[in-house]
RNA sequence: GGUCCCAUAGCUCAGCUGGAUAGAGCGUCUGCCUUCUAAGCAGAAUGCCGCAGGUUCGAGUCCUGCUGGGAUCACCA
């Protein structure tokens, strides 16, 4: 099925066609105004400026192709030249019974999937998870799953952090605590022990304790240093802890995730290149492509005629390691053999645009991966209160675990001051709280802009009025609620039949859904998808305080309306599932 | 200092290829629960779109300069 306003821009398309213009002057939208028509064409102004004649005379000229065409009701000509629209009325009726009847709700797939590598989260060993991860999980997780579901073929790839300097401080910091360990006993072979000598506790602490130590003492740096070349060259007891460390994380990371309602196809990190950087980095200075400075093998990327002066890619350090470029170079050549992808989208922030210019140049130079085909999918930076970035102090640690318990604890205590809930039990009321808590959360980050700033403010966060997820979940709910009762009064739907006006905003709106996402999959901003979702929940809203649909006053208007009410509530319930939120059934 | 991003209502933010009277939410004010879940609906007030120029029939949107804020500028990730 075509969108009303595909449908009404090929008719004005070809009406410009037939008049020698371009068909593309013919592109219609929503009116941008409220109380007249509900569809727009602007292109006469831009049309007539180049053709140098009158927009006014070229939109009568347009009007009059259009006539007598079947899809149009009537169409004005206003201010310089606006063409508004007015669709026919029986083409509102098709088209909301073909919404009805599509699984999609008009959701249409893409004419050209592509293979869609999607590498976001991105938590490091041992280093706890915040909110910049938190922010890169939802958008991530959202368009993932947009992604799929317009038809790509989606590969996504939490991409640990596993590999760099932060391994050899822990490492050294373990050795500090524990020297008779045996993996510090160089002439030790192997086996190595089954069990972990650390937990995921014993991590947490140990991370920010190296790292404040390496900062203030160079010392200290230096022993970290040497252990992270050491570990990389491949000494064994190092790399027998590296692996206890990566399967603690994962253990803790897998519970954290799933809390979250994030899944990954892959869970590969840095360190799982590892055995891919001699052989790449080897061919790279066959190939011409590296030089020595000042310690350092590095690649060249800045261009002529770049405004910024792009420093060097930094491919082996003095001390002789890899480095976070190093391993993402690897990381597209295990992709490219593995999975071969068309597209890699990487969900980090905007901070490291810089990082990742570079290493999009050296990908495309070294032909490794074409630079059109990877993207960096920035994101703004999570600031305090303070408008300050977010920054995880010393000792208080921002965990995923306790942002999730205070959105739960903050659900939980509304549903009780609104009665929402009563008459559950108290294992449903918890399970409703658990998801209200995460729509309002993964809501309330979805809907911005994200390359714009965030700020970090949980009151915000579990605010359950107006724009928010709980009430697109309310409005779901309240659509399940009407359902369950038409059927045990046994209304079934039936042909839709648009009449009042709140019904065919209604349409409209629901017509409207291949529109969002097309704009949210091909631009990756799910908040326009966030924005639709809302849109459609308060449309309905307005529904259903006009227009009762069990009470209404007779059978072919109750089934005409509850097709609605189904219909709506099919998208609504697409959508958030696309955003990554649940539903529950009552609340 | 160089480069990049941001600046829209008291607060948090939308604004799609440049289009008509710049829109939401929160907060404020007024109504609406014996009727499908009031976390809702109806209505009201609220703006030198950071400043100054330019491009044009038309600029929140494009260009230049300025101010203010943020990010980043080779061996951390």
């Amino acid at each position: 099925m075509t969108a009303i306003h595909l449908q009404l821009t090929e008719a004005v398309g070809n009406a410009f066609a037939a008049l020698s213009l371009s068909a593309d002057f013919g592109l219609v939208s929503r009116s941008s105004r409220d109380g007249s028509a509900p569809f727009q064409c602007n292109g006469c102004m831009a049309a007539a400026k180049l053709a140098k004649s009158n927009p006014r005379e070229l939109a009568a000229r347009i009007a009059d192709e259009l006539k007598d065409h079947p899809l149009i009701a009537s169409l004005e000509i206003a201010g310089p030249g606006f063409l508004n629209i007015t669709p026919a009325p029986d083409l509102l009726a098709t088209q909301a019974n073909a919404l009805a009847a599509d699984a999609r709700t008009g959701a249409s797939r893409v004419g050209d999937p592509k293979k869609i590598v999607i590498d976001f989260g991105g938590p490091n060993v041992a280093k706890p998870m915040h909110v910049g991860h938190l922010r890169s999980s939802v958008i991530g997780d959202a368009l993932q799953r947009l992604l799929r579901f317009v038809g790509h073929d989606v590969v996504s790839d939490i991409h640990l952090g596993d590999w760099g300097l932060q391994m050899g401080q822990l490492i050294t910091e373990l050795q500090i605590e524990q020297p008779d360990l045996i993996y510090f006993d160089a002439d030790f072979g192997g086996p190595w022990p089954d069990n972990a000598p650390v937990d995921i506790d014993d991590l947490s602490r140990m991370y920010p304790a190296a790292s404040m130590a390496c900062k203030s003492d160079p010392d200290r740096m230096d022993i970290a240093r040497k252990a992270t070349a050491e570990l990389q060259a491949g000494r064994a007891g190092y790399r027998a802890l590296l692996d206890h460390f990566i399967a603690v994380s994962i253990a803790a990371l897998k519970i954290d995730f799933g809390n979250l309602g994030v899944h990954f196809d892959l869970w590969k990190g840095e360190a799982a290149v590892d055995p891919l950087i001699k052989l790449m980095v080897e061919k790279f200075k066959q190939d011409g492509f590296t030089e020595m400075s000042q310690g350092a093998l590095i690649i060249r990327v800045a261009e002529e005629g770049d405004k910024k002066e792009l420093p060097p890619l930094i491919l082996i350090s003095g001390a002789g390691a890899a480095l976070y470029a190093t391993t993402d170079l690897a990381t597209i050549q295990d992709r490219v053999q593995n999975i071969d992808p068309d597209i890699i989208l990487y969900v980090v922030d905007l901070g490291q645009a810089s990082h990742f210019e570079q290493v999009f140049r050296a990908a495309a130079k070294t032909g490794l991966f074409a630079q059109e085909g990877l993207e960096h999918i920035k994101f703004g930076t999570v600031n305090g209160k303070d408008g300050k970035r977010f920054r995880t102090r010393s000792g208080g640690v921002m965990r995923l675990s306790d942002l999730l318990g205070q959105a739960n604890e903050a659900a939980m205590a509304r549903l009780s001051a609104a009665g929402l809930a009563s008459g559950m039990d108290a294992e449903e009321k918890s399970e409703i709280a658990r998801m209200i808590g995460l729509a309002a959360i993964k809501f309330a980050d979805l809907r911005n802009v994200r390359t714009t700033n965030y700020v970090f403010d949980i009151e915000r966060f579990t605010e359950f009025e107006g724009k928010t997820g709980p009430y697109l979940l309310y409005a779901a709910v309240r659509m399940k609620s009407m359902l369950r009762k038409a059927e045990a009064a046994g209304i079934i739907a039936s042909k839709i039949i648009p009449e009042a006006g709140a019904e065919k905003t209604l349409v409209l709106m629901l017509d409207n859904f291949d529109h969002a996402l097309k704009g949210a999959t091909t631009k990756r901003h799910p908040h326009i998808l966030c924005e639709h979702l809302y849109e459609l929940a308060q449309t309905f809203s307005k529904f259903y305080a006009s227009c009762p649909v069990l009470s209404a006053e007779s059978t072919q208007l109750q089934a005409s309306r509850l097709n609605l009410v189904q219909t709506s509530l099919r998208q609504l319930e697409t959508g958030l599932e696309l955003l990554g939120i649940e539903t529950p059934e009552r609340m």
